[in-house]
This record gives C-alpha cells, structure tokens and sequence, in this order.
DNA sequence: CGCTCTATTGATCGCGCGATCAATAGATGA
DNA sequence: TCATCTATTGATCGCGCGATCAATAGAGCG
C-alpha cells in the first residue's frame, strides 16, 4: 500500500522541541481551550510524533496544568502594563475594566472556564486557579489600598472587595463568552458599580473609562 | 467461574423505568455535575444496565440537556417560590441575592459551570443554556421592572441591568465553588451594588437582606 | 397451564484518550 | 568514512466512552 509514508524527521535539540511543544499546547489552549488539550492533539500542532510529547511532558495532566498557569499568568501580566500607565488609583480600575471586558479576551475566559470544569478532576489543576484568581485578587485589593490611602476610596476591606470585584468580571466575561455577546456594554455598569464598592464618589470610575 | 451472577431482572412499565433513568441522571447531575453524565454511570445509579438507559434516552447529548433543563428550571422556580413570599422589589431582589448565594446552591452552579464548558461542545446544550439564562434575566428583569413602576428604582434599562445582575450572582457562585468558600458574605456587598445599578437609596436593599 | 409480547440484559463495536517502548534515523565526533 | 549516541517514531496497551443488537426472562393473557 502506498498509504502514509513516514513522517521524515527533523532532530531538535531538546530544548527547542519541549519549547515547540510547549507552544503548540499554548495556541490550542488559547484557541480552543483547556478541553481541546490532548495528546495527539498537541502533537499534531506541533507536527511531531505523540510519543514525542509524552516524552517531553511529565504527563498531560501536567501539561494542563503549566499551560494553564502560562496563559493566564501573561494575560495578568499584559493587564497589569496596561493598567500602570494610568496615574490614578480609579483610572487604573477603570482602565482593568475596559481591558478585562475587551472581546479579545474571550479566548482566556474560554480558558478559565474550562479551567474551572476541569478543576474538579484535577487536583493539581485546583491548585493552579486557586494561585492566578489570587494572584488577580492581589492585584486588585493593591489597587484598592491605593485609593484608600490617595484618600479617594473608603472602603475598609480593600481584601473582601477585591475577590468581589473579581468575580463580578469573571461573571461578566463568562456570560460573554456564552451568550457570544460583547461584553464591553457592561463595563460603565460594572465600573458604577466599583464605585459603590470601594466607596468613590458617583461617576469617579465612570467618567475614567474611554480616557 | 462462580463470579457475577446475572442480574435479577425487574420488569417495570416503561414510564416507571424511564422516570427512574430519569432521576439517576437528576442525582448524578446534581451531586457531581454534568460532565459525570455517561451512560453507564446512570445506569449504575439507576441499578439497571446499560443498555437500557440507551434505550430510554434518544442519546446521552439529549439526556445531558433533559437533565440540565430540569435541574436549573426547577431551580429558578424555587427561588420564585422563595422570592414571592416578599412584598417589595427591593426586598425580593434582597431574598434573590441571600437564596441563591446560599450555600447549598453550589450543587447547582456545578451545574452550570460544567455546562458552560460542554455548551461548547453541544450544540444542544449551547441552546437549552441560552433559553435557561434568558429565564432568569427576565426573572431579574420583572422585578427591577415592578420596582420602577412603583418609583423606587431609576434604572431606564431593566433588561440589561438585569443581564448585568445575573452575571455578577454567577461569577460570584463560581468563584464560591471554585474557591471552596462561602459565598454569603458577599451578599451584602452585592445587595450594594445592585441599588447602584437600579438606582435604589443606599441601603434599600441592603436593609432588607436578612429580614 | 402454556403462549406471546416486550422490557431487559450484557456482550460487542469503533473511537479517542494517556501512556509505554522497541525500533530507527540522523547528527556528531573520532 | 564509520561508529556512537540519542532524539524521534509509530505501533501498541488498557481504559472508558456512546451506541447497537441478538438473546432472554418475566409478566400477563387466553
């Protein structure tokens, strides 16, 4: 039969082919989720043998994992440069809003989203989320300190607001995501209601949105 | 070979069987989500084989809907039963924000979280997930609706002050579940935030949480 | 009592999954 | 040029999934 030849092979350093791996996981992770992450999947991006993944990653539960921790740590990270170039305290949550509810972040709520499916079978992938909505939380609770001490916000629980805030957008982009509605409408409710939780004076984070 | 004796065969009238599949899906549903949903787990549940449920359900897709509809309407309509029993909007938007942030609506967010990841999947349940949200909006949206109507909300958009409202009960339910953390100490918060979207006095529904 | 009808069983198929591993090919250095 | 090393392949295993279906057992009727 004149089926199938084989594949020709193209010898890597090790390190380069973990990093081709380690990419293909990211782009399927990003375009279709944690759930599309399979073995010959990953392999098929990459263009590359199934074996050759597994013996690049410890196992796929673990490469679930990284490539969670990897996607979501840069979307943090990317909010996180656009959000410093905003001087004050309300501009800087209202500029997280529009960022976070932009439509291009569809793509990583797919992946939250799954994330939180998959959680619940995954002990290791449990502890993952637990570690980036923290690590949003931080950022968030951080922002609100500012405020308080700029004496521009009131709250006395900068903690408590921040996880709330969190799950406000989280719900929001999920929703999103779901009903494949933009989100972006809901940002100058949303930011209203932030007033109302970190204690700014009406329209303080509102009139900071489209600056 | 002694092992495994055949089971003993019940015979029951095809509604009575099919309502028993019917419940072992509802049990399994709610207990370890939609994604726990295969045929021979309901089977086992339902202590039958696995033929059988096969026989029952037009296809596992199909179940996994029923289920899902069912499990989420009949939800919706506890908390109309619940929320009814209150003469104001602003407290039966105070009774909505304290039953569903109860504690033991985690089974039913699991509910949902999983279905938001297969909805991908299904278009089926991509669809049953539409209507079932849509449902609540407009549950949301009556009261906000009743509430302008009588003069103490001032919102002019019920319907997407509604959406908004939704999705932020959702995100917090998520991040309850996820985060294995009680999700009532945000129902003061988000009591809050609901007056400023709307546009209740401070306090108005806030006030009427625990009453 | 025995016959018919049908609800029920469980083996079976094909598929995709993660994981494993012997075989192999290509780069590298002597 | 040739031997060595190792990166890479793809077949293979066991599993659980949804689905299918011939065989069967039990209820009910004449």
């Amino acid at each position: 039969m004149s089926t199938s030849v084989s594949r020709p092979r193209t010898r890597k350093s090790p390190q380069q082919r973990s990093a081709e791996i380690h990419d293909a996981a990211l782009a399927i992770g990003r375009e279709q989720g944690l759930s599309a992450l399979t073995l010959r999947a990953v392999a098929a991006r990459a263009g590359v043998a199934s074996g050759l993944v597994a013996h690049y990653a410890e196992s796929m539960d673990d490469l679930v994992v990284r490539t969670f921790r990897e996607l979501v740590a840069s979307e943090l990270d990317e909010v996180k440069t656009e959000v410093t170039t905003r001087a004050t305290p309300a501009a800087r949550l209202a500029q997280m809003i529009t960022t976070v509810l932009d439509s291009e972040h569809n793509d990583i709520t797919l992946v939250w989203v799954d994330a939180w499916s998959l959680g619940r079978g995954s002990a290791a992938l449990a502890d993952a989320i637990e570690e980036q909505m923290a690590a949003w939380q931080s950022f968030i609770a951080a922002i609100i300190r500012d405020g308080r001490d700029a004496g521009v916000f009131t709250t006395d629980d900068a903690q408590a607001v921040g996880w709330q805030i969190l799950a406000m957008i989280d719900g929001i982009a999920a929703h999103a995501l779901t009903r494949a509605t933009d989100a972006a409408p809901f940002a100058a409710r949303l930011a209203a209601a932030c007033e109302t939780l970190v204690g700014a004076a009406p329209g303080a984070i509102v009139e900071q949105l489209d600056a």
